[in-house]
Formats: C-alpha cells, structure tokens, sequence
DNA sequence: CTGAAAGCGCTTACAG
DNA sequence: CTGAAAGCGCTTACAG
C-alpha cells in the first residue's frame, strides 16, 4: 500500500487552496464554488483516491467517531443483541464502537479516566445495574458523556432501562393463571433485579398469594444451575420458576432436568428477555420479551444527543411493549404436585 | 469536566520543556535526566492529572492504537468468545478494538478502503471461511496488515485456523466406536465447513464406511433446525449426526427433538466446538472442544506483529488441543435403530 | 468566490 | 543533560 493522499495532494493536483477542498469535502453548506471548479476538485479526490486522515480529523475536532461500550464480560447473549444493534446504530451516524471490559477497567483504578482525559471516545455506553463497582460507574458517568443501562435514575446521570417490573409480573401472572401458587424468583444482586423482584410480588400480591424470598443466584448459567439443584434438593417446594434473564434461565432449565424432575411436568419455568436459544431448548423456554436490540440502538441514540447537549434522565424502553412469549417450558400445574 | 491539561501546561508548571516531558511520559530509554528533574515533572504530571491526547499522538506517530474486528454479524457466542478473548489480549498490549459488520461494510463497496487510508484502525481481524465475499476480504487482508481467520492459506495472507479436519475426525470417530453406521454431517459454505467435512470422510473411510453428502444448512440455529427435520420428515436414514458448530447443533437438536426423535436414544448428536451453552441443553450436548479464545488471542498477537512487520502464512490453533467431551447426546447406537 | 496562515497536541531530529 | 522548532494532516476565522 503505497502513501495515502492528504489534502495538500488534492489541492495541488485540482489547482485550487487546500480550504477549498475541505469545505467541499465536508459538504460546507456556506461554501458558494463555481460548478466546474466542484467538478474538479471532485476528479482530484477520486483520482487520488483521498480519504481524510482520521487522527487529523479528530486532533483537530476534538471528536474522536468513537463510543466505548463498557460491559461486565461480553459472553452474555443478552449483551450481544445489545452491543450489536448499538454497533449498528452507531455505523449508521458514522460512528464506531470500542468494547471496554468493566473488570479489566476497574483493575487499573483510573483507567476510565485515562480514557476520558486521553480523549480516546466521545462518549461511553455503561453497563450497570449488576451491584459490583455500582458507585464507582456512577462517578465516572457523572464526569462525562454517558448512558447508563439499567440503573436507577440519579441526578446527573442519563440512564436507560426496560419496565423491569412489568416484565416479571407478567411473567408471574403467566404462573399464577396456569394455577400456580408455589412460585420462586430467581436474580442476582442489583438494581435490575430488585425492579424485577418487585414485579414479582406484584403479582402475587394482586392475586393474594405469599411471595418467597428471592434465590440470589448470579447470572450465568453455571451458578443458576448450582443455586437450582441447591433449591431443588433441600426439599424446599416450588411448582414454577421465574428467572430473572433467559441466560439465567438456561442453568435453572438444565438444573430441573439434572435434579431428576420435568419441565414442565413438575415445575414450569418462565424468564425475562427473550433470547435466540430460548426457542432451541427442550422444552422450548416460554419468556417475556423485551426489546433488547432496541435498547442498544436507543442508548447510542441517546448518548450522541448527550454528546452534543449533556441531559440527564431517565428513558424506559417500551416499544415494542413486553410480551409473553408461551412455549413448552409452562403447563397447568400437574396433579402430582397440586 | 474542565478542560484536560496538555503537555505545554505540564512543562510550564515543572518548569522544563515540552520535549523532556514528552519522553519522561514515553519512557524514553536514551533519556538520560537528573533525578530531581524527573521527579519535579512526575509531580506536575500527577497535579494536572495529565493524559496524552490520544488523537495527536496517533497523528504525529501514524498508529491508532485500534484494531478492526470484522464479523459477519456479531450473534454468534463462537465468536463472542473469540472477540472477548481478543479483546483482553488487545487490552493487555495498550490497544483497544472496534467492532465492524462484514456485511455493513459490504454495503458500501470501499468502507473497508476507506477505512485503512482514512487510517482509522491499525490493522484487521476478518473473519472468513463462510463463503460469502470471501474474494474481495482476501483482496483487502493482502492490502493491509490483517489476520484472517478460517480461509485457507494463500499467498500474501496472514491466517488462523483450528485443525478442523481433525477435530470432525474426533467427533466422528466417537459414533463410529458406539456402533453408529449411518451418520451425516451438517454444515454450511465455505472453506471451514469444507475442512471439517473431510474430516468427517477420513474418520468413515478408516472404518471402511460409506459417507453421505453433507446437509447444507448454514450456521444458526434456526436454519439448522429446518434443516434436520426437512432431513428427518423426508425419511432418509441417520442414527447420528456430526454438526459443524455448537450453534448450528443447538437447532439440529431442537429439530430432532420436534421431529418427534429422542436423544440419544433414537439419534446421537455432536459437535465440533464446545460453547458455554452445550453443558445445559437436554440432554448435553457432546462435542469436540476447540480453544476459541486462544485463536481470539493468537490472532490479536499475529496482527500485532504483522503491524510492525508484514509477512504471511498459516498458523494453526492446537493449544490445547481438540478433546472429546462426552455427554448425554452421543450413546451407543439404540435395538430400535440398528 | 477563493486563499494564506494559525493552531489542534504531540514527537523527534537537531543543536547546544 | 536540556530546549527551540518543525511538522504530522486537518479545519476555520479572517482577509481579500
């Protein structure tokens, strides 16, 4: 690859000032040039094959076109769909997307600031609501241009969430509808599954049935899976399940199947989100839908508007609404257990 | 936030010149410099809290300090666990990664041109060995410093690859030892799929048994779903399959499941790869692990050298090498089927 | 309608 | 052991 074009290059081989070529570059809505002189420059650009060097751009803007997208490990399903429509969102209005990794950050204590201060990103997209480090993401979203996903709303910051609430209470309601009384909320620590607990004893409440303390189990499959079996086998009693995530609801799936009982013979199982795999699983995962793609296309939406005009608040993804989605995973209660 | 403070301010206040700072702050190591001198400047630095300005730093020395990932849509936890691999390794050498979409990018017919004269990035991860467009990603992997992944060496490429032969061997080899005779493989276009079908005719030639066509049903788990059972309601024979990825066998064991077959009873099933969803299906799913984070890894390290100096060839990921992981969807072949 | 020139914040050859 | 100055490639206020 030999030496790209600059600007200086254009404007020698057009003839004309290197202003000249960058107003028309940028598409300067001021600009008044002769047509042929436009025409010119235009030949110059595509016969040299100039594309505007980005470092100059962004030394010289004070925007670097990019987002840092700072999540608690990528390997959940349910932050792809996220990260893959903000990705796009962001294509879309011409900018990138950095995957920053909170855990890695947060070891480095002023990583984050290091980023904002080194002017590395416009702006970043954080992932919060899960407990650990809560306060710290706080801070740094206060200081700079930022969304939050999922936290509580708080003064000084813009944040992004489902109706947490709603979402598990339909999904409880599901339950309560198929006949279902002994009914057991599985989250973890944190803001989103506090709001999803509350949904939970909504319902239950409004039917007039008792809630259970919610089983804190963490997120990934492997610890809903071990917090399952723990339930399961210590004789506690329950008909149906309420996950508080489809990727949570993948371990308290395999983990009713490995305690020897049936779903949804037995016990029915329900989650939060709805995500690729929830229809693969035998028996296919019943779940209430929430827009996650939209989520990540709003937060960026959001977060370019904040870059440009800093606003907090709050904004609930609602559209399209939460809906349950009934497969095989929930039955009638059975009359072994009723 | 106030306005970062630059190198001048830290001169300034240390009361030296720019150009002392600027290689204390690099870590100069002909530098030699008295050190009250130097401690003078690390106390400026800390005071300003000063962070080198990114942009003018990737101006002045031409390098980004980004690395392009480019997927065929991100949706895929195989790759998820390469791109976070990737992404930690990336992290680890001070350079961070942006996220692109093969087919966003295929849109606009010079995006990827547009984004390596535009020096945007550093160098590119592609990912290849899908079939589609895999003529022009190799015209743009030799223009740039890029790693590619799964397409077949070539000359001016720099690429990375599983033994994938080997491993559909494995897998295979597995049902044939359980008594399987009538076994098919399903996969997709592409260079990948190609190398692990060979496998897949190594492993029944060696037992003197017939091989069948591939079934070729493209990677996600929904189109793999209709595939198995448009296979299964046809009538053709098969007491096992050997599926090229996890993904794509999360959908042939669903279409199993709904053609009305049980697993492994009536048919087995395995996989090449092994992904964190595999454990909690039901039942299990066998597979042929495959260390995908390594590759994410390795690749990053390739491209990091290939930055500093080009040069081609294949590597191959074998560390650790591919191992049988036998669950609950692989059994001796069934009195009903045989 | 068009151009000369300053400056974004850094690094580095060069001079002392 | 330390500094003055040029230059990376762009944009934009200013002048004509």
């Amino acid at each position: 690859m030999r030496k790209p074009a600059r600007l200086a290059d254009v404007a020698k081989l057009a003839g004309v000032s290197s202003t000249l070529v960058s107003r028309i570059v940028n598409n300067d809505p001021t600009l008044r040039v002769r047509d042929d002189t436009r025409d010119t420059v235009r030949a110059a650009i595509a016969m040299l094959n100039y594309t505007p060097h980005s470092s100059a751009r962004a030394l010289r803007n004070s925007q670097t076109g990019l987002l840092g997208f700072a999540l608690h490990g990528v390997n959940d399903p349910l932050y792809v769909e996220m990260v893959d429509a903000a990705q796009s969102e962001a294509a879309r209005r011409n900018y990138s997307v950095i995957l920053m990794n909170i855990e890695e950050l947060a070891d480095r204590r002023d990583a984050f600031h290091e980023i904002m201060l080194g002017h590395r990103v416009d702006g970043l997209l954080i992932h919060g609501g899960h407990g650990r480090g809560e306060a710290e993401l706080q801070e740094i979203a206060r200081d700079v241009p930022s969304v939050m996903f999922n936290a509580d709303a708080a003064n000084g910051l813009r944040t992004v969430r489902f109706d947490d609430a709603r979402a598990a209470e339909m999904a409880t309601r599901h339950l309560i509808e198929l006949g279902h009384r002994e009914i057991v909320f599985l989250g973890d620590i944190g803001a989103t599954s506090a709001r999803r607990y509350d949904g939970y004893r909504r319902a239950l409440a409004a039917a007039g049935l008792p809630s259970s303390p919610p089983v804190v189990a963490g997120l990934s499959p492997d610890e809903t899976h071990d917090a399952t079996r723990r339930f399961l086998d210590s004789g506690m009693r329950a008909t149906a399940f309420v996950a508080m995530s489809t990727t949570a609801a993948l371990g308290v799936h395999s983990g009713i199947v490995a305690s020897g009982l049936r779903i949804p013979d037995d016990v029915s199982l329900i989650s939060v989100h709805d995500v690729w795999f929830a229809r693969h699983l035998n028996p296919p995962l019943s779940t209430v839908a929430l827009p996650l793609a939209q989520m990540g296309a709003v937060a960026v939406s959001l977060l370019l508007d904040q870059i440009s005009d800093p606003i907090d608040g709050e904004t609930i993804i609602d559209d399209p609404a939460p809906h349950l989605v009934v497969r095989g995973s929930t039955a009638p209660i059975g009359p072994g257990r009723s």
